[in-house]
DNA sequence: AAGTCAAAGTCAGTTAAAGTCAAACTTAAG
DNA sequence: CTTAAGTTTGACTTTAACTGACTTTGACTT
């Protein structure tokens, strides 16, 4: 395995294992611990961890110094969140299709990914749930199913 | 036997033998075994690995660089017919998430669809229907999603 | 304020791959 | 026997990974 694959899942890792998307490490106590020069660090983090790829990175030289690097699910997973805040407990078809549409057009969700919703939200699914609780199962489907998307 | 017959059947055999499809080789190293330039490499796979041939090709230069020969099956639908024709009618979470596990490692489907349809299935989408329906609702589905794939 | 030390940053150079292309060669068809 | 297509080769290019010497910055001490 490459040294960088090991950087890069060393990082990736750290992000994962933390519930706010950051991974904060020292270069040299991290490069040590890795087993290379510390300037490869700095490689991983700019040829893998760009904005392009969804991160974001700070850091501090001096004593004490530090390297950050946040994962941003950039303005995408905000704009998700609106529209599932925007959107009541229960929901029509037709309404649905057309929120699926925006997304698609604003480049929020993948066709297949729309493809998938649309499946899930498609009436014949619907025959054993009460007529009048339908909505608001399509509602929650919805609202989960673009949850799972941030 | 022509060098580019004793290269493609090669690397054909390496994914009969896998069970993913895929054969991932090192260009040079390869080709230092069969005993060739390097290029016939590139020549083989431009003539006889391309898309039409059924065939996807990803690579990867500088050290630790890589070679990978996918094979494209077209059988996947057929896999995920089969699929939804063995579930019954109703179905229940655990066997749902079974199911879905058993498609992202044979690769028929794709880590996010994965995630879209267990929120799909998740427990709280769930609190709307009677208790006796939860899961013929949830075969149902599946089977819709499943079949949006295809 | 000056000096020292402990960080991180930069950059140019080396090595290890894969990609390209055109010229030379081989083979099958007419 | 010619010709055209297919094959093989090697020189050259591009990209990615990695290294180390040197620079800059920030915090702490005197």
């Amino acid at each position: 395995m490459r040294l960088s694959d090991l950087i890069s899942q060393q990082i990736l890792d750290m992000i994962e294992s933390s519930d706010d998307n950051i991974a904060e490490i020292q270069r040299n106590e991290f490069a040590e611990r890795i087993g290379c020069v510390p300037s490869q660090i700095n490689y991983v983090l700019s040829s893998r961890f760009t904005p392009e790829h969804g991160f974001m990175i700070e850091s501090r030289r001096g004593g004490g110094g530090y390297i950050r690097i946040t994962r941003i699910k950039l303005s995408e997973s905000a704009a998700i969140m609106h529209i599932i805040n925007s959107m009541g407990s229960s929901i029509d078809l037709s309404t649905a299709r057309i929120i699926i549409e925006n997304c698609i057009h604003s480049n929020l969700i993948s066709n297949s990914a729309a493809k998938l919703i649309l499946a899930a939200l498609s009436n014949n699914v619907f025959s054993n749930i009460p007529p009048e609780n339908r909505s608001y199962v399509r509602a929650a489907l919805l609202k989960q199913m673009f949850l799972s998307l941030i």
